[in-house]
DNA sequence: TTGATCGATTTTTTT
DNA sequence: AATCGATCAA
């Protein structure tokens, strides 16, 4: 009886807990909706109270909704919170990201495209590989045209929803002497012959599937009777026109955005999009969101005169009812070094009456998190790295994966060719190359090539042995694939082929831990039906679930922290340079100072009680100290909302009302400090290999040394980082 | 073909 | 500072 009251009152709850606007978002299903959230104003609950208002009056079923978000993640907290509204979880809904959903779509119509359904995709690391190739391989100097850049080119016409005779004259770069068009028709036909996509494919591959096939798009139409999208400003073009031909069919779109915090504007995103919402969709009707549950006034005030100063924007005034709180803290710190060790010292205090999850440090570049994590370490105080190396582009693991792809769909030659040679085979670039040739010849895989090649002279007769023993390795594999599970598929696999061998016989440090992750890896397949839904999975989450559900500190880039919110965020590195980042800035002037100053925006609006904004004076790059002064950012927030607090020369808790950030305070002091670090550095008596003393590990040795943390290997205890001044020095 | 060594290059952000 | 790649000797 009280469970039917409760999920009773759910029920009605979705609709009952929303204000006017966020109602209204709902419960307009009819016709194209933008709806203009901004930061903490409910954008994620509108959109799942959407989905529920569609199936709770049976206006859909859960199959004729389709929602895309932009990150896995927003598109599993968007499951849930479905599922948890509804009070079970709901199936068949089509939620995911565009290139996710645009994989679903490709795998059912893939011939109609010119591939075949177990078709690969390929990722950045891949598709620089191949690209270096093609480079070579039509005799282009790589120095003069490095394959970094015409994959930058490439992926922006991929973004741009053009395909290579699609490019008008002025769009053509001048790439090798204007070859990049050329370039790119290659570099397509060489993924169809390979069987594979790239993330661009992902969609543009749909928008030629649609155009070329209206009965393909007319079932979709059919199919599709709501249309939701999160984070618009997010989208680029070739997506958008992706939706827009979605769309065409019931008209129902709701699109969800916040153009003060577009901020993938370098990875195609238009803002644009949502700014000319109305014109693409006719008789669009706009909502705006501006009512703030999460902030302080005091945060959220600063934020919004912050954004004030980027001209390109819509517009919208955030408010909310909360009480004042803290003004935001600013203080100045003498090095990286510093401004992490005053940071964790107020994380400690923070700690003793709250928890750790609620804390943030937001990075602006993701090199910045080592400083941090050093402190942490040596405070020993638990952290997590959100969005940090990735478990699925470890070597290890990639090389595993590899080996997986070309059992799953021999055309990969990119995988193969990755592999060849991993363990050593005696397959040197001489053979690879050879068999290149061969494939781009017959334009025909490279396995099919590698399987010609054995039967002619082209290369050394124990080059020939080996690849033929691996041809013979890979056929018997394929031949199991079917039979056996896929966890013992890869065991059998990364055993016969020697790949475990290698690393066991490696003595490197890194080893163990490469073979523990081969171990993960295995028990991650068991929860994969196939290899393709495996194979789908690591190229698109990228991630593998952890345990995140004890207490740490968050550390992330200002990026990855979009959409989430905590009671206490650190916003360190705000210095010229870093932040705005002088490379946006070289690159695309006032545009990108604008989509810099979105991010600092975000990174504030992710507070709910407390934000602290910090920078140093000196700061190293590229291995040598860098003199810096504030970012202009910290220039442009209220001085009512902020208190400024100088810990740069020990003078403590001074505070300033109006100091003019833009004048180089102690310039003089700071280039003293940095021949004084530089001295320091080469006066370090514990060099590596030095024998020390510590007094609760014993004797030990030096075998690393980063500044005053060396790392130390001790008989019986094995290596620790210690701090210099902890160390005695035993010279023999 | 392999392993070692030297030099170049990097560090913005990610599906 | 640390990684990556090109080059060269074995």
């Amino acid at each position: 009886m009280d469970k039917l009251l409760a999920s009773n009152n759910k029920k009605v709850g979705y609709l009952d807990s929303l204000n006017k606007e966020q109602y209204e978002a709902v419960c307009t299903t009819e016709g194209p909706l933008l709806v203009l959230a901004g930061a903490g104003t409910g954008k994620t609950k509108v959109l799942v109270s959407r989905i529920c208002h569609i199936l709770k009056n049976n206006y859909a079923k859960p199959w004729e909704i389709l929602s895309v978000t932009f990150t896995n993640k927003a598109s599993r907290e968007m499951n849930n919170r479905v599922a948890e509204q509804i009070g079970q979880a709901v199936e068949g809904t089509w939620l995911g990201t565009f290139h996710s959903i645009g994989v679903k779509i490709l795998r059912s119509n893939a011939e109609l495209i010119g591939l075949k359904n177990n078709f690969s995709i390929i990722d950045t690391d891949d598709q620089i590989r191949v690209l270096k190739q093609l480079i070579k391989s039509n005799n282009i100097d790589d120095k003069r045209w490095p394959a970094r850049s015409l994959a930058y080119i490439i992926n922006k016409w991929k973004d741009l929803g053009l395909l290579p005779e699609e490019i008008s004259q002025n769009n053509v770069s001048n790439f090798a002497q204007g070859k990049s068009v050329e370039l790119y028709k290659e570099y397509n036909s060489l993924l169809k012959v390979q069987n594979a996509a790239d993330f661009g494919d992902l969609i543009l591959h749909c928008l030629t599937l649609f155009k070329k096939n209206k009965d393909v798009l007319e079932n979709y139409h059919k199919k599709f009777k709501y249309i939701l999208v999160d984070e618009y400003q997010d989208t680029n073009q070739s997506q958008n026109i992706w939706l827009k031909l979605l769309a065409m069919g019931s008209k129902n779109i709701c699109c969800v955005g916040d153009d003060d915090q577009s901020i993938y504007g370098w990875r195609g995103a238009e803002v644009g999009n949502i700014l000319s919402f109305e014109n693409d969709f006719p008789g669009a009707k706009t909502i705006r969101l501006e009512r703030n549950y999460r902030s302080q006034p005091h945060i959220l005030k600063a934020a919004s005169e912050l954004i004030k100063n980027n001209e390109d924007r819509l517009g919208k005034t955030l408010w909310t009812e909360k009480e004042d709180g803290d003004p935001i803290l600013i203080s100045s710190h003498l090095d990286g070094a510093e401004e992490a060790r005053s940071i964790i010292e107020i994380c400690e205090k923070i700690s003793k009456e709250n928890s750790l999850n609620e804390i943030a440090i937001l990075v602006r570049a993701g090199y910045q998190t080592r400083e941090f994590e050093d402190r942490l370490l040596t405070v020993n105080m638990p952290y997590r790295v959100i969005g940090g190396p990735r478990f699925y582009e470890r070597r290890e693991i990639r090389d595993a994966i590899a080996y997986l792809r070309v059992v799953s769909q021999p055309s990969d030659g990119i995988a193969f060719e990755r592999i060849i040679n991993v363990p050593k085979r005696g397959l040197g670039l001489t053979t690879i190359k050879s068999i290149y040739d061969l494939s781009k010849k017959h334009k025909e895989s490279l396995v099919s090539s590698a399987q010609k090649i054995i039967s002619t002279d082209i290369i050394r007769p124990q080059a020939k042995s080996s690849l033929a023993r691996l041809l013979e390795d890979f056929n018997r594999w394929i031949s199991l694939k079917d039979q056996i599970g896929v966890r013992e598929l890869l065991e059998t696999i990364l055993d016969e082929s020697g790949y475990t061998d290698m690393w066991q016989k490696d003595k490197s440090i890194e080893a163990p831990g490469r073979l523990d992750n081969l171990m993960e890896l295995a028990d991650t397949l068991e929860n994969f039906e196939n290899l393709t839904s495996f194979l789908d999975h690591v190229s698109l989450v990228m991630e593998n679930e952890k345990n995140e559900s004890s207490e740490m500190i968050n550390i992330m880039t200002l990026h990855a922290a979009k959409g989430l919110e905590f009671d206490h965020v650190f916003l360190p590195g705000w210095e010229e340079g870093l932040f705005p980042h002088q490379r946006s800035l070289d690159e695309n002037g006032t545009t990108a100072l604008e989509e810099e100053r979105r991010l600092g925006h975000v990174g504030l609006t992710r507070a709910r009680k407390t934000a602290q904004i910090t920078f140093a004076y000196n700061r190293r790059s590229f291995g040598d100290w860098q003199n810096t002064i504030p970012s202009r950012f910290i220039d442009e927030l209220p001085e009512a909302n902020i208190s400024f607090t100088d810990t740069s020369n020990n003078s403590d808790n001074n505070v300033f009302s109006d100091i003019d950030f833009n004048q180089d305070i102690s310039n003089d002091f700071n280039q003293n400090y940095i021949t004084f670090k530089e001295l320091s550095n080469k006066q370090k008596t514990m060099v590596i290999g030095s024998k020390v003393k510590h007094k609760e590990y014993g004797i030990g040795y030096v075998i690393k040394v980063n500044f005053e943390k060396l790392d130390i290997v001790f008989e019986g205890f094995g290596k620790k980082t210690i701090i210099e001044t902890y160390l005695e020095l035993i010279d023999d």
